[in-house]
DNA sequence: ACTATAGGGTGTACGCCGTACACTTGTCAA
DNA sequence: TTGACAAGTGTACGGCGTACACCCTATAGT
């Protein structure tokens, strides 16, 4: 059932889910549910819970940063599957997959000699960042190379008085000819900052 | 009318904001608001525009540095008085403050002699880290350094075999007593990527 | 073999929501 | 005086989450 409100939500977004059309999708009726469910809300927890548990537990025979480097390209591929899911991963009552995943992560920092207070700033700047790439992503449309142009072209034609905007209309020109990757993107701002985190580190 | 539906947002979250209850508010009968938006989407798209404009525009005549810094930190104001809008700053159809604000934004990287592709990494990269750096304070509720500890605190009791995750453990432990303090933790990623920018660009 | 129990499905109904549509009212220009 | 137009009203429809009472069937205990 969690697994068929999954896909449900994957099909229709956020807006179109709801009791009564998952009850049409398992050709039953809306108060069929709550037998298994108490409410609408524990539903979309352990949707989420089952979003945490697609992404890769960090294994411990790693350095620090290639683990964390994969964690994170896996949140993405995780949140990129499930677009609903973006602004509801911290914010519900957390589930097993999502304690499994938090604990691994900030255990994979602890251990390799990050200190205590350290770890909660690597922890808390790398989320942030996947978390907010994500939500861009999805809100700006920037799929694919191509649909990236396509959604700033689109952007473009809604504005009045693009004259007033020179660098805006900079961007929406030159970043279609210049094959915007998405997947690049997200790789060179999370390098970034693993970098800072890695010359921090030394200097403890 | 649009200062009404923000204020309103502010107070009940966007579950509890809408058309009756903004009618109620203004003391006017439901219908009579579509007087004066087409429907409660583009409603949305005001408030989220009022927003945008309480951010402070970067202004040209300081290193991009600061500027940047600055319109950070105004950002990060700007969503934690209107959390409700967090997730809709770039999904809606744009207003003029907000194309004042990212022309702005664009315009202070270019002058300040990034090329265009690190300006837009540069753009990405901030952007991201606030907007997901905002999602996080607000879905985890960690308000100020006190509220912090009790959420952390209250997290910790729901659950159920807490020895299963020793580093979870140590966080909601150790955070209370450390006093986390949501701004500083802020500022601290924010110089972190903004540390990585500058180094990166010299190297151009 | 008979019956009690419980887990899952059903049907009805209530109070919310956004909003289409037809109507009234107040104001001001021609 | 009249006509147009902006602003507010009342009713109604279809969708939502879900409370509550009911039913069916399979199993367990005697």
């Amino acid at each position: 059932m969690l697994q068929a409100a999954v896909a449900l939500a994957d099909e229709v977004g956020l807006s179109g889910f709801g009791m009564r059309p998952l009850a049409q999708e398992l050709g039953v009726v809306p108060m069929a549910l709550y037998k298994h469910v108490a409410n609408k809300d524990e539903l979309l927890d352990g949707m989420v819970d089952i979003v945490f548990g697609e992404i890769e537990l960090p294994e411990a025979d790693h350095d620090w940063r290639s683990t964390m480097r994969k964690r994170a390209l896996s949140t993405r591929a995780a949140l990129k599957a499930h677009p609903w899911a973006i602004g509801m991963m911290e914010s519900r009552h957390p589930g097993p997959a999502n304690l499994r995943n938090h604990n691994a992560v900030m255990g994979c920092l602890r251990e390799a000699g990050f200190s205590f207070e350290m770890a909660i700033h690597a922890y808390s700047v790398q989320d942030a960042y996947i978390y907010g790439f994500a939500l861009q992503e999805r809100d700006l449309g920037f799929e694919t190379p191509r649909s990236a142009g396509d959604a700033a072209r689109r952007r473009a034609q809604t504005v009045d008085a693009p004259d007033d905007y020179p660098y805006l209309l900079e961007v929406v020109t030159r970043l279609p000819e210049t094959g915007y990757d998405p997947a690049a993107e997200f790789e060179w701002g999370l390098d970034l900052i693993l970098d800072g985190l890695h010359r921090l580190r030394r200097r403890d």
